[in-house]
DNA sequence: TATCGGATGCTCT
DNA sequence: GAGCATCCGATAG
């Protein structure tokens, strides 16, 4: 599964489900970066800060961004290339109250209103913040520590595909992609 | 509903 | 010193 093209995981990972210690959902928005990319961390090549784009297919990238936000990645391809898929979004499944104790600073009420249920994980750090994801999770494994990948059982999900959100480079490229439909996806 | 600016600090030029 | 794979609240329409 990480072991494809940036561009190949990004459209693979959405449907499947991603758990953090249990918590987590549907991934509903991916991005794909590589190395030849000039929108990507890793186009200048190796630094320390984006080495784990460049360990082996599934390692968690996570980075840290307008002084206070972090965002998460998963490393595609292969070890020693730099490219990987940025979790955008996903549709919240498992671990509801935990999310919004974490997002929101108070206890879930009994009857969420939808609006606040979206705005939970409809975006990159919002979601690295409801699943609890830090600058300690870099480096981390898919499926070995606490990150989880259940992939998708659906075949048949209608995907769209668009140019990246929130990036001044290589801003043409098409190397987005979320489900069709989908609330929780951050921008048409 | 759409747009705008402030927050806030690391990274690389 | 500039820019940043963002978010949120305020303001105008």
């Amino acid at each position: 599964l990480f072991a494809g093209t940036s561009p190949e995981l990004a459209r693979a990972l959405l449907g499947a489900e991603l758990l953090v210690d249990g918590v987590g959902g549907i991934i509903a928005e991916t991005e794909a970066y590589a190395q030849y990319d000039e929108a990507s961390h890793t186009f200048r090549g190796q630094t320390k800060r984006n080495a784990a784009m460049f360990d082996e297919p599934g390692t968690v990238y996570v980075y840290f961004t307008y002084g206070m936000h972090v965002c998460m990645n998963f490393s595609a391809h292969s070890k020693g290339v730099g490219e990987g898929v940025l979790i955008r979004a996903i549709e919240p499944t498992r671990g509801l109250e935990e999310m919004w104790q974490r997002r929101f600073k108070q206890p879930m009420p009994d009857d969420p209103p939808h609006k606040r249920l979206i705005q939970l994980t409809n975006g990159p750090a919002k979601l690295c913040q409801a699943l609890g994801v830090t600058l300690a999770d870099n480096h981390e494994r898919a499926n070995k520590g606490r990150f989880h990948i259940i992939p998708n059982q659906k075949p048949d999900i209608a995907i769209m595909q668009t140019t990246r959100v929130g990036i001044s480079r290589a801003a043409d490229r098409p190397w987005r992609w979320y489900v069709a439909g989908n609330a929780w996806v951050s921008k048409l």
